[in-house]
DNA sequence: CGTACATCCTCTAGTGACTAGAGGAGCAAG
DNA sequence: CTTGCTCCTCTAGTCACTAGAGGATGTACG
């Protein structure tokens, strides 16, 4: 068990930026860690983990207070796992329904790309169909 | 040409919420209306016609300095509309960038919530692969 | 032991694209 | 004339950071 990891190890083992680490023990997601006698930031494996927890989380499009949830439930081993269950659950669901939308707004975009006149505005399809709503199939999100 | 629009109107027409329509002249995206004697806004056919534009673009993702250019495009229908393709198309690379990412992610997610015990905390899939990078097969954006 | 230089500290303010709310004025109908 | 709706300005809040100022501490080298 390392003990004593300073701020800039525990940011580059972690992935997660030194004032963004600062910024999530300001908001309560990682706990104040001591301080060594020059008042700096000590952090131990445990630190390490709940971090590379987090960061993995953010990657994954959880938000800070799903997290703050996840990282909860990571304490306690015996209680159901329901929770993090519901939340991976909806958080599916939402991008699922994200890339649904993407792919309606990508097949638009394409539209708009290749009827492109490629010579003055007046005949621009990009401006055409951004000007005309009713000229665009894209209705997402 | 409609003339002395009010902004509750516009709103309902363009489909953009009033604070918005502030906003949008504050940072200078809309110009700002004349005013009636009691100092109420007010807009005409242009002003509808811009503000569905805007409203459109914002729904494709533009963002609002890509959709400043694009408006400004709009107005000069001689001028070549190479600008207003680039734009588009980089917004559609990223669009498919974003979509192959969230589809990444909805394998893992997937993993995640088909393998979850339903059980407890301890024996859960959705905890484990957050806790252990290494078990993410996610690596995207 | 001195001196660079990297790393750390706190604090405030800025980002994008709005949204919420306070506190007040104008306007149309009954 | 009053009720109730829309409108006005202004400030501050949202999310998840990021940037920068201004200063203290730690470390490597000569």
């Amino acid at each position: 068990m390392q003990q004593g990891i300073t701020i800039g190890n525990v940011s580059q083992a972690s992935g997660v930026k030194v004032p963004t680490i600062r910024y999530y023990e300001q908001i309560g997601l990682l706990p104040s860690p001591p301080r060594t006698e020059g008042n700096r930031r000590s952090y131990d494996d445990r630190d390490l983990e709940r971090l590379t927890f987090i960061r993995h989380s953010r990657e994954l499009g959880f938000e800070i207070d799903e997290i703050r949830t996840l990282l909860s439930l990571q304490d306690q081993p015996n209680v159901s796992c329901e929770d993090a269950d519901a939340i991976a659950s909806r958080h599916l669901a939402d991008v699922k329904q994200k890339i649904a939308s993407l792919t309606a707004l990508q097949h638009e975009l394409e539209r708009m790309v290749v009827g492109c006149s490629h010579g003055r505005v007046e005949t621009c399809k990009v401006i055409d169909i951004l000007a005309d709503h009713g000229k665009c199939r894209f209705h997402g999100e």
